[in-house]
DNA sequence: GAACGATTGGAGTGTCAACTCCAAAATGGA
DNA sequence: TCCATTTTGGAGTTGACACTCCAATCGTTC
């Protein structure tokens, strides 16, 4: 997992060499794969993805992952340098996950039945999956910001992806005179982005999704303090 | 990890039967431990925790854990049945530590100022540290809330003994009249927890104190929105 | 001072998981 | 059809780590 830093200490994981993937993730500008092999790649990321949702990283083996998504090892190692590759890809796929189940409203929070809304979109969703789970990459987050720092940036991306949406639709509301002019609209938004976190996480503990919407609600409602007019 | 349950399923850990651990962490009305026995078992459960904290509980072997608290594999194993209950004791000694740490400004939370220090007090704890660690409870139940039971319990009670006195002083600020009397001083509290825990993960993350920082300010300020009269 | 239990030392043991390797099959372009 | 390249199979290697065991001390009590 940790290529380059002597972070990790207790791990399990082999230390290869320098992996070649200063160039990213997704294989930048097509990395001589056949569109059947991209398909194979798609099934190990999102069978690696239920797995470390349902189990988190460390816990998620790669046996576990070729057992799931119907392929051997020698396919596994040949679309991924290792683990440490696989799971940037994880974390690529469930932060485009975690957007495209919430459009096409995270792109109209510019308004306050739209914030409600996402809330209840939100809370609903974790309500389904009866408060398990936690966040599909506040969990990753949560165990690897520590120990290795690309997963760390790319984290911090998928974030910053989740932030921007929220912080557009602010920022609408503000200009078009929704909220008064001196309101921190980026400010608003983080703390959006904050509750949802803080409420995933104490969900997820409890069982119960009184914090995360309690969370949501009490910044939502403080936004409504900067209405105009 | 998981004597009981089938739950995880990629990890090491070796499933032994049962734990006797009915008892809980604690050796309960002492369990045949001398002074110096107990000494032992502190400083295992110290070196554990301050290995949890830097690397997660999954990274942290029961060698390193040794090696630090200066202990051989009979030592640890006399205190500790298997890594569960150490992982336990470490959970009850991170929440003493945390509540310990913010004391008496944790007791005292029934004025402005007093909530305002308190943010003041979590903030530059986490500049000391350059954001590195998160919280010490909220990491290890991202990592085991979805996987351990027991933990998850241990974890929802530590939150709780964390939440209560934050509770207490708001309600005190409204019986005392300094919130206006319709004020739902128990939402506001766990809202603060919400935030206090998205804003740690956040600014792990990022290596920033913005996102605590705002996340914190953005409930208080909305809690001074209740103030009376 | 002897006996009993608590504490400690440290060399094992068995299992498991990340990763490797070689060669076979499929694929696709010419 | 032929060749190069990609894709796949699966057994094997290496090391790590949770946990065990037996015996040696230490400490306390009577």
């Amino acid at each position: 997992m940790n290529p380059t830093t002597a972070e990790q200490q207790g791990s399990h994981e082999r230390r290869t060499g320098e992996t070649n993937a200063a160039s990213g993730v997704t294989p930048t500008a097509a990395r001589k794969f056949t569109a059947k092999g991209l398909a194979t790649r798609q099934r190990i990321i999102a069978a690696a993805a239920e797995l470390v949702f349902a189990h988190g990283v460390a816990s998620t083996g790669i046996e576990d992952v070729q057992r799931r998504a119907g392929v051997s090892a020698s396919q596994l190692y040949h679309y991924f340098t290792d683990k440490d590759e696989l799971i940037r890809a994880v974390i690529a796929h469930q932060t485009d996950g975690i957007l495209a189940a919430q459009r096409p409203v995270l792109d109209q929070l510019d308004s306050f039945p739209a914030l409600e809304r996402w809330r209840d979109l939100l809370v609903d969703m974790q309500e389904r999956r009866h408060c398990a789970g936690g966040c599909p990459i506040g969990s990753i987050a949560a165990e690897l910001a520590e120990d290795n720092l690309r997963a760390r940036a790319d984290l911090a991306d998928g974030f910053e992806r989740w932030e921007a949406p929220i912080r557009a639709g602010l920022g609408r509301m503000r200009d078009r005179g929704d909220l008064r002019p001196d309101t921190d609209t980026d400010a608003l938004a983080l703390a959006l982005l904050v509750a949802l976190q803080g409420g995933l996480l104490l969900t997820q503990t409890r069982r119960n999704t009184t914090p995360l919407r309690t969370g949501l609600d009490t910044v939502l409602a403080h936004i409504r303090t900067y209405a105009a007019g």
